[in-house]
DNA sequence: AATATTTTGCAACATTGTTGCATTGCATTA
DNA sequence: TAATGCAATGCAACAATGTTGCAAAATATT
């Protein structure tokens, strides 16, 4: 392994802004949660998305990151944090994959993810809007619903000026 | 590469020389009406998607067709129909492409497919549920809505049994 | 600190999708 | 219906995306 140089050394700490510091603790803490061990490439892939509003897809962790850690790396870390619960996959129109965080209601194995997503044509980001829930949808007969994805796409309100 | 087994009876259309041509004729119509050169790629492709119930993701016509055209002229005959609002894509959980008939009120750059989308998790059949409209959300402020795709993952009727 | 376990990087490969260009096939008009 | 113009196809080469096995390195455990 390449890297030695820590991007936010422990001596820090103390004059680092407290909000930097519960950031840090947080990502140890869902880490740990989940019985995952502390890596590096684990808490910089959680730091993008704790420090993102909206959706990420592989290629953007792999461009943000550079050459600091392997594309296999990348695919690996997203595939367990969405196998523990950590993060969503996105069902976007452009079938592009997208990974979210989470709501403390989802645990391994068991997402639930009842919210809309939304998708902005004009700048790409994509939000999940967790307070507005997914409809029930009634079927037809003997088709029994296990999950339901929403996602909405149009003009976000950031571009929407 | 010559399948002979047909797959699926379900609704056993007894195939008269009549309703061949009957298909056959529909098949140059929709090309025509959309100002399609009638080429054998296009009809045979559009004959897979008349002759399916389900989806058809571009790996599905590839093994169908073995190596009767090449794939890069399936990736241009599907981009083609959709841009002619002959087939719409399906974002699904898995996040692979799907393909499936428009209804009449698609046209050139103009999708109307406010139905829902269901996929079978056990035989991986995605339907078309035509009769079912996607519910109306109400969005965030400044959050303008341009489509909304709404699909249901479970199990179908015919593995409901 | 030593050991056991997990994760990472690398390499090699498979699949999926894109582009340019010469050739082929369709459609149009004479 | 033969000639011609234009669109579609096949091919090759490439780019992007995703997967797997294994040795080396990092993490966790004792």
């Amino acid at each position: 392994m390449k890297k030695t140089a820590v991007v936010l050394p422990m001596v820090s700490l103390r004059t680092t802004p407290n909000s930097v510091m519960e950031t840090q603790e947080r990502i140890v803490d869902i880490l740990k949660k989940n019985s995952l061990s502390v890596t590096d490439s684990r808490k910089k892939i959680l730091r993008y998305f704790l420090e993102s509003d909206g959706a990420l897809a592989h290629a953007d962790i792999e461009h943000q990151s550079g050459t600091e850690f392997d594309r296999v790396t990348i695919y690996r870390t997203l595939q367990t944090f969405v196998d523990k619960g950590i993060i969503h996959t996105i069902p976007t129109a452009d079938n592009a994959v997208r990974y979210a965080l989470c709501k403390d209601d989802c645990y391994a194995g068991h997402h639930h993810d009842d919210h809309v997503h939304f998708m902005c044509d004009q700048c790409g980001t994509t939000y999940c809007l967790d307070h507005i829930t997914v409809p029930g949808i009634s079927l037809p007969a003997g088709f029994k619903a296990q999950q339901t994805d929403l996602v909405v796409s149009g003009i976000c309100s950031k571009c929407n000026n």
